[in-house]
DNA sequence: TCAAAGCAAGTGTGATCACAAATCAAAATC
DNA sequence: GATTTTGATTTGTGATCACACTTGCTTTGA
């Protein structure tokens, strides 16, 4: 019986190999869209269509649709009684709103995860931060792209540690919904000067360091109302300038 | 030009007549397997095929398919490597994470609503404890399924009243995970002995009635925790069991 | 007798088509 | 000239088909 030598060349050959992975098309179709929805790549109230997206993705309507459908019941895109989807609108209530839902998820998820951060977790958030200031030094011009990416692993970095399965679905679909109204923040920030991200970053992973969840859950408070406040300055001025 | 004659003739058919709505096929599949689900129906575990749900339901794989990708992203239903679908199974970790996550949000809700509701929304959830102690004064017989009914519309109507349009989703979300597990809860219950929902029902309300944020909050955790204790320590003895 | 190979039924995924509803622009009507 | 009507195009929805993968059972070989 060869069966154990043939067990361990079978073993062998496994080490070897990567898992090759079958990600379907409808799954690439899905991140593609979350990705670019995070990021703040499409406009509050543009209308997307499913053929339109199937043609800039290069796939048929099917995996779009089915994409679409979860984006809409994530929230991340809203269905309008037209049966057509948009990204939806910013508006005052719903800025307020999600602030609110963020302070007190992402607050609960990094409070857990302050408990829960070892020295190796720590290390890599701290590594994050180094190619932050990296970026900052060599560039002059503003790569807001790098800067959404940057931001978003620091901050995911640390709801991974938080241990809950339930918690980090929900904070994703958060910043689903927030991510095309934070660009919007984002890019008028670059304008208005250096106000410094890392600072905020900086304080978030001293608290982490020191297992003290009430300064991690203030600072990272302090760290996501910023671009809400400024957007939401941002659209009063802007709505008291239509009254007029 | 009989313009505003038209438009006024055409406002009172408006009055007279109730939007039809155009629910698609998608739609209805899809709540008739969230009310599944949260109902209980299906038990954990349980594998879910397109093919034999589109029979059940009487349509086509297509409105299925979709719905099933719905589910699966609030995480309501699980995908597994097979690309088979199942509903979730119950462990230990996810009952706590549930539990925990359910005392944050619905907590706050309830905090949100407290401040809201006026004596029509008040009037409105004393209907349904009402109907409630009608129920129980009538019938020996169990009748589960009015029960689910109607503690998810006690929990509901509040909620509505808390005027956040990102937390309700997040709710339903996790009423839709907890829902199989929930059900095997409430069977145990009602064979276990008349513990009184009634009576956390009650404690909730008048703390809604006086507008005491903090003793919604209290008395709504003490209510949601319930059946996830109960139904953990059954979980340990079960695990205890196995081993010997 | 038992494990491995082979086969058949079942299942998810993606593409395509048919249809109904919505949208927009041109034409007709007052 | 403004409004309504009409018609063409676009769009979402559902059904069906083709294909690949999985699964479970039967058959084969040692």
């Amino acid at each position: 019986m060869q069966k154990a030598a043939i067990e361990k060349n079978n073993e062998a050959i496994a080490a070897q190999l990567a898992p090759v992975g079958r990600e379907t098309v409808q799954d690439r179709v899905y991140s593609e869209l979350r990705r670019a929805l995070i990021g703040g790549l499409f406009e509050p109230s543009q209308v997307l269509t499913i053929r339109g997206l199937a043609d800039a993705l290069v796939t048929s309507t099917m995996p779009v649709r089915e994409a679409l459908g979860r984006l809409i019941t994530e929230k991340a895109l809203e269905a309008l009684p037209n049966r057509s989807v948009r990204v939806p609108p910013i508006t005052l209530e719903r800025l307020d709103d999600l602030l609110r839902a963020r302070i007190l998820i992402e607050g609960e998820a990094i409070a857990l995860a302050a408990a829960r951060m070892g020295p190796r977790q720590i290390a890599t958030i701290e590594t994050i931060l180094g190619e932050w200031d990296e970026m900052r030094a060599l560039k002059h011009k503003k790569d807001v792209d790098r800067e959404v990416t940057l931001n978003q692993s620091f901050h995911f970095e640390i709801y991974r540690s938080c241990g809950s399965a339930v918690l980090i679905p929900m904070i994703e679909s958060l910043w689903l919904q927030s991510g095309p109204c934070i660009r919007v923040a984002i890019y008028a920030f670059s304008e208005a000067g250096e106000v410094d991200t890392a600072q905020y970053h900086r304080r978030i992973v001293t608290a982490l360091a020191t297992q003290d969840a009430q300064a991690a859950r203030e600072s990272l408070a302090a760290d996501i109302s910023r671009p809400f406040t400024f957007l939401r300055s941002k659209l009063q001025s802007a709505a008291a300038k239509d009254q007029t």
